[in-house]
DNA sequence: TAGCCTATGTGACCCAGGTTACATACTGCA
DNA sequence: TGCAGTATGTAACCTGGGTCACATAGGCTA
């Protein structure tokens, strides 16, 4: 979260460059990279846009396990490739993708020769489990409130990484629907909510978009 | 879960016995190994006994997030030494356990010299992850009664995974109070669904222990 | 055999959240 | 300007599962 950029340091960026096996990719919106049940054919390391790993079920609901951002890569795809297990998800293009393609021969081998590669993996991996942690925990726990308002905070701090903005609009452009979807309820659930927190006046919605207001009160929900 | 051995090959063990870093180790029943926000100082290996993951919450509830067997290890740990991460969770000893402990240092430098090695700790990952994504699966979106039908089953593939064994009694020996710990769910809704399953002829019912009648009803419950 | 502790059974109740079924709105475009 | 399509509001209702408050009922020990 935090220090992201850590991960995929510029040195290894340089040394993804030089090889000759990674290929530059680009992958229009809305592609269905990775199915479930599906053999992943290369890592991806993201360079700009982002993907979606979410789990369907068969009442039509559906439930987003994590977002894989600019310079990561999907783990669950590394742990394929590592193990020749299939994908138990789905992964989805959320915008245009550009990404660095890696094939498994290279990503087991440096493994081995280049310790950065590896701390990246390794990093990627941990990052990820803590993080299905705390949806287990917030599934387990948390009422949809906090889930929710836990959600807004997330959306927020990725589109506006930079302090200063935050102080300032902090405008989320999504459909109460996509919310549900994200979180695994349904619209008329997610509409009353959002409905409390503006009438609390920590947000203000729009049609298509919900605007922050009270950043420290959601947080506060959140961590209940 | 099928072929569990197999990520902790023979040559692999002999390996580890003939390093003079690995110490045995043995930790009576009920220790807390590890705790919430705990920096880990070793990765242990277990030879013999269990250690349960869980997280509990304010509410008093808890839920158990997966269990470390026999030629497992604690893949939180792994995570924790490789990052200097906190540990996300608490782990307990169920039984008395038997071990190898292994220092950090050997763990990152196996990784790099040890293709076997590697190989086992990225499997462990792998599994791990996949058995998160189920929990998730099941909190997001099955019933209490499945996830019940799916705990007994997984109780009785630990304790007879001789098939031989699963004809005849396949007794287990727990309080449903412990159930309800495990699933995050309360004593006396644990104690219905099991009543159900019993007049519905899956289960017989005794103080402390549940016997598993008809293995298909449940396996087909949980998979709906 | 009388307690006593632990495990289980059960009914009444409550509440979050899902479902159904609409009624409004916006917004873009013909 | 009017219509269609999408987004939102909202009320009534249902259900799973948690909570409370007990009643029993095994099993163990004095």
């Amino acid at each position: 979260m935090e220090n992201r950029s850590l991960l995929l340091s510029s040195t290894l960026l340089e040394f993804l460059d030089n090889q000759e096996d990674v290929k530059k990719i680009i992958v229009p919106k809305g592609t269905l990279v990775c199915q479930y049940g599906q053999q992943c054919e290369s890592l991806v390391i993201i360079l700009q846009g982002q993907v979606k790993v979410f789990r369907p079920a068969a009442s039509g609901h559906s439930l987003t396990l994590y977002y894989v951002n600019e310079n990561e890569s999907c783990i669950l795809t590394a742990s394929c490739i590592l193990n020749v297990m299939p994908f138990p998800a789905y992964a989805e293009t959320v915008t245009e993708v550009q990404g660095l393609a890696i094939p498994p021969d290279k990503v087991k081998q440096w493994l081995q020769q280049e310790p950065l590669w590896q701390q990246y993996i390794f990093g990627l991996l941990s990052q990820r489990m803590a993080g299905l942690i705390n949806l287990v925990d917030a599934l387990a726990f948390q009422g949809l409130d906090e889930r929710l308002a836990g959600w807004l905070l997330a959306q927020v701090s990725l589109e506006y990484d930079d302090i200063q903005k935050q102080n300032q609009t902090m405008k989320i452009k999504i459909t109460h629907q996509l919310i549900a979807e994200e979180l695994a309820s349904s619209r008329e659930v997610i509409s009353r909510r959002l409905k409390e927190f503006e009438q609390n006046g920590w947000i203000r919605l729009g049609r298509g978009s919900i605007q922050v207001v009270d950043h420290s009160a959601l947080k506060c929900l959140s961590l209940a």
